[in-house]
DNA sequence: GCCGTTTTCGGCCCGACTGTTTTCAGTCG
């Protein structure tokens, strides 16, 4: 079994979820979670570093004894730490933490006064009204580990950025129009565009926090109430999306909006450096003693300690604070920025519109061309395409070109990668074309030795053009498939090919911290709906989120170029 | 356990809400 960054990233958490139970020192916890996050947003593979002898090199947060624990965890699984603190540590225990409103002091009076080691049994001891009696815990107590106990049964996922965006949109319409409300937006991971938002924090300011805070309780989708204040209060909707409101007055609307957008490890660095400078940062603003010196705008905030505003995506503390000390931050790309769309499907073949059609809708959006890319003939079930119909398809693409104005329509296929890496459609038919997207669709689970070659070879054809939803993963049902990217990355320069960040709200594939690869290696990504109707442009916005959290800036994407130098870079890949 | 533009030792972000207590600890974000 391969060891991957993911898994070493697991073992850390479990090590400090195991110290916190033992009520070690928080600082050398958080020292195992940081190390943990760190592994999880590397690019590098920690297991192939160490199998080529290159050593771990310098990481955030990792010193001396988390580098010696990679190490060992790699070549053996697990380390002697964590099996010493699995053996002092019931395996049924760690669970625990995770029941909201538990934490370590208080699963250690469970196990202490009740011997609870497990869910299961706390569940029991709730239930028969045991745990009340614990000094410290009470009847309300009991009662909300009971039910938080139940609820998890059915405890909801994180909800793709598509989906939280229908809740938060209407949730912020509601808000504004409520007169006592001067702003309201959401901030938090949404705002920060990640992929999956767990749930949602609205920031509203007004001078009437009461009035805003029983409208807020009253929406109609509030299905339960967690907590209730004066300035912040925790609801859960009907669909099980827990919704955080916090309530500011309007002159702390910056350092409030700079504080709720996160992310946390951001805003330890921020406040750090703001400590340095003798300067405290709460969501009030910042404080020189007790005078208020910044906090109207995320500006001032940002300025107060010294840095350019950093836009919400980049705030992840992976290089954007060191990035903008010394003024290096990247120009993100926005969605104006895009100037076509280089992957779409028509009802030709599982498609819902007409190329007319949609090729209207993506001039409606102000984009300028649009590649028809239908699944080759092996994705039968798409009724994919044969050279024959390929060649028709030719045809219709032309006399529409004559028709349409301000856009214009590329020839292009999505041709199946096959398992060896051969493309489903013959030479003679590819050449033809404007342009080959090519894509894996089948034997999703090869090794990961065979699937980068499959990769490498498809790419090395001479009519390849962009690698499409390059790891296959769908978010939150299909795990990506097994891939060394950083040398698809790199055959991808060396080819001059291109790669795609697919904007199918389940793929946003490539990812944001592959994007940054790509980037750092130059390689241009497209940014590409995959349309299969003309509601689908829509979700360009979600993948340009994605490019920006990727560093992305309007030259690292291929289709930010007009047609003419389109043109040129597609032939060049030939 | 990590880290250094005051430091290689002694710090490590900061505040709101709840429940149980009678002034605050625990948890959360």
């Amino acid at each position: 079994m391969p060891i991957h960054n993911a898994d070493i990233a697991a073992r850390f958490e479990e090590i400090a979820d195991l110290l916190e139970i033992q009520g070690e020192n928080p600082f050398r916890i958080r020292a195992y979670r940081n190390g943990a996050r760190t592994l999880s947003d590397l690019t590098l593979d920690m297991a192939e570093l160490l199998e080529r002898d290159k050593g771990i090199p310098h990481l955030p947060g990792i010193g001396k004894d988390l580098a010696a624990k990679i190490k060992e965890i790699v070549d053996t699984g697990t380390c002697a730490k964590l099996e010493e603190l699995r053996k002092a540590v019931p395996a049924g225990v760690p669970a625990l933490l995770k029941v909201p409103g538990l934490g370590p002091k208080r699963v250690k009076l469970l196990m202490a006064a009740l011997d609870i080691r497990s869910p299961a049994q706390l569940q029991r001891a709730a239930r028969e009204g045991l745990v009340r009696e614990i000094p410290g815990f009470g009847e309300l107590t009991e009662r909300h580990i009971r039910e938080a106990l139940e609820a998890q049964l059915g405890q909801v996922k994180r909800l793709t950025l598509a989906h939280a965006s229908q809740y938060a949109e209407a949730l912020v319409d509601y808000l504004r129009q409520l007169p006592e409300v001067k702003q309201a937006v959401a901030a938090g991971s949404y705002r920060r565009a990640k992929e999956t938002v767990g749930d949602l924090d609205l920031l509203v300011t007004t001078s009437d926090p009461q009035g805003v805070m029983s409208a807020f309780v009253a929406y109609d989708e509030v299905q339960k109430v967690l907590s209730q204040g004066e300035t912040r209060a925790t609801v859960i909707l009907a669909s099980g999306l827990q919704v955080d409101l916090r309530v500011v007055p309007e002159e702390s609307f910056g350092a409030a909006l700079q504080y709720f957008t996160g992310s946390k490890a951001h805003n330890i660095a921020i406040r750090r450096l703001g400590q340095r400078r003798g300067l405290k940062i709460n969501e009030y603003g910042v404080f020189k003693r007790t005078r208020r010196v910044a906090g109207d705008s995320e500006q001032s905030v940002y300025a107060a300690v010294g840095l350019p505003y950093v836009e919400p995506e980049l705030r992840e503390d992976r290089g954007e604070i060191e990035a903008a000390r010394e003024g290096h931050l990247p120009h993100l790309i926005t969605l104006e920025d895009l100037k076509g769309d280089l992957h779409s499907h028509s009802k030709a073949t599982d498609g819902r519109n007409t190329l007319m059609e949609m090729a209207e809708t993506a001039r409606e959006q102000g984009l300028t061309y649009l590649a028809v890319t239908e699944h080759s003939r092996r994705l039968a079930v798409t009724k994919g395409f044969d050279p024959a119909r390929l060649a028709r398809q030719g045809e219709e693409i032309d006399r529409l070109n004559t028709e349409l104005k301000d856009i214009t329509l590329l020839k292009g296929i999505e041709v199946d990668i096959l398992e060896d890496g051969r493309l489903d459609l013959p030479d003679s038919t590819l050449s033809s074309l404007d342009l080959v997207v090519g894509a894996v669709h089948s034997h999703l689970a090869l090794s990961r030795k065979k699937q980068t070659e499959r990769l490498l070879r498809a790419m090395d054809h001479p009519y390849f053009s962009i690698l499409a939803h390059p790891t296959g993963r769908l978010i939150g049902e299909r795990e990506p498939c097994e891939i060394d990217m950083e040398r698809v990355i790199r055959a991808a320069r060396e080819r001059g090919c291109f790669l795609e960040l697919n904007a199918h709200p389940e793929r946003l594939d490539l990812n944001d911290i592959y994007c940054k690869m790509a980037k750092s290696e130059c390689v241009l990504v497209s940014i590409a709906s995959d349309a299969h109707s003309v509601i689908d442009f829509a979700n360009l916005r979600f993948a340009v989120g994605q490019a920006r959290r990727g560093w992305l800036e309007a030259a690292d994407v291929l289709n930010t170029r007009n047609l003419a130098q389109l043109r040129l870079l597609l032939r060049a890949t030939r």
